[in-house]
DNA sequence: TGTATTTTTTTTGTCGACACAAATTTTCGC
DNA sequence: GCGAAAATTTGTGTCGACAAAAAAAATACA
């Protein structure tokens, strides 16, 4: 049972049932405290919850809808597969993303977006420095969520936010094997990218993001090939 | 009220209330049926439909994950606005979508898509044929989603889709001009797209996805810009 | 008559209960 | 003992009801 169940019973503003629920199952999910293919018991949530079933219906439906848990009709839901066969789709969405959102924040960012960016930006620093594989993975994407959101475009950000948490989940599988790459790297690609997009240099954030994108999937490339477990089985 | 809504009132397979609803109310926010701001009752709702209020909410849920409706806190959830302040972020995921995924068709498509692919053609030059601009947005729809379906990237299809679907309750808006254009350059366009999916020459499908884009959005910003009404109101 | 405050109404958010479908177990025939 | 049919159990899909929140109406007051 993950921390945020084991919260206080009663006494939650009324509206906030669902909203509640989502944050708790995407954060299990995402962080692969629930496993793939983990069927989801509604009574049992509910009782772990203290809420009534209604709500956490609800909050199935929206996680549904992003992809991170099937329904089966008639049948209980379970947490989404890890598609191995086809993470080249995946790959390929992410580093179009990477490159979209990167350009349109180089040529629609305003002055505070870059304070966010880099606060992100000293976070992960921070992360790589403790060598916390963990934190590099949750601010990386935070770090690119901000990027994205200065790029002004809302149908770009969310699917990109998508692909970012589906690569945090990713990334958990493996996250032990990720100290041991060359994080440094990253730290500069980041510093780069910010550096091109306070430049409105729209081409060259391009071009780093692309750059970026595919040493990113290289690496997850390299983890998953040196893991010849159970790839088909998830 | 539209004619799926006065359907027979009882009898109806368990598990499939919620998709029925979507189905309606989908439906009908993208024709129009629904005004953008129009506020959804769910009891009112629930008695058309003549199902309890549980489904419905489920299915509005869906929706608003799909931007198709905003639900507002303890208020009631209204058809979402169409954001003519920022059209342009809609018209530039909608040019990529259309150039990525004819790209990933021309790779990937497998010898049954294209059946499926001219099929729809042949439905939208029907269309343009009977002169009826209601049938060629529905079918030129179709056309695109099937070339979207054949990319095989479900990532590009999912954004695609909903792209479209916004496109489509945007030119429903302005359908009784869509006819005065020069809709015959659209079916050939869209055979020269197929040939050049056919010869999986990737870079022409590409070029002319762009081109076929461009004509599009020119069209929807030309019918916009005749139209000096309520833009801001919307 | 206009404005602030209280009351009423409307509508959402949540709950507990029941019905139905699928999976599981048990029973029965051989 | 083994396989098929029946019964039980488990868990989802839907329902009607209630409580809280917001909006609307009514009232009080200047």
């Amino acid at each position: 049972m993950s921390e945020a169940a084991t919260r206080k019973p009663a006494e939650r503003k009324r509206g906030s049932g669902v909203q509640f629920v989502y944050n708790v199952l995407r954060d299990e999910i995402l962080d692969l405290a629930l496993a793939p293919g983990t069927p989801i018991d509604e009574i049992q949530l509910a009782q772990r919850l203290s809420m009534s079933r209604t709500p956490i219906r609800e909050a199935l439906v929206r996680l549904a809808g992003e992809g991170l848990v099937t329904t089966l009709p008639n049948r209980s839901t379970v947490v989404a597969n890890i598609d191995f066969l086809n993470l080249h789709t995946f790959f390929d969405a992410l580093t179009l993303m990477y490159r979209v959102t990167t350009r349109l924040a180089a040529l629609n960012h305003q002055a505070d977006d870059l304070v966010t960016i880099r606060a992100r930006q000293a976070e992960f620093a921070k992360a790589v420095e403790d060598q916390d594989a963990l934190a590099m993975i949750a601010t990386n994407r935070e770090f690119h969520a901000a990027i994205a959101a200065a790029a002004r475009n809302p149908y770009y950000e969310s699917l990109f936010l998508r692909l970012l948490d589906e690569g945090r989940r990713l990334l958990r599988l493996y996250y032990s094997s990720f100290n041991d790459q060359l994080p440094q790297r990253y730290v500069v690609e980041h510093e780069d990218m910010i550096a091109s997009i306070e430049a409105r240099d729209v081409e060259k954030a391009d071009a780093l993001a692309n750059e970026h994108a595919d040493q990113i999937v290289e690496q997850i490339r390299n983890m998953i090939a040196r893991d010849h477990r159970q790839k088909i089985a998830l």
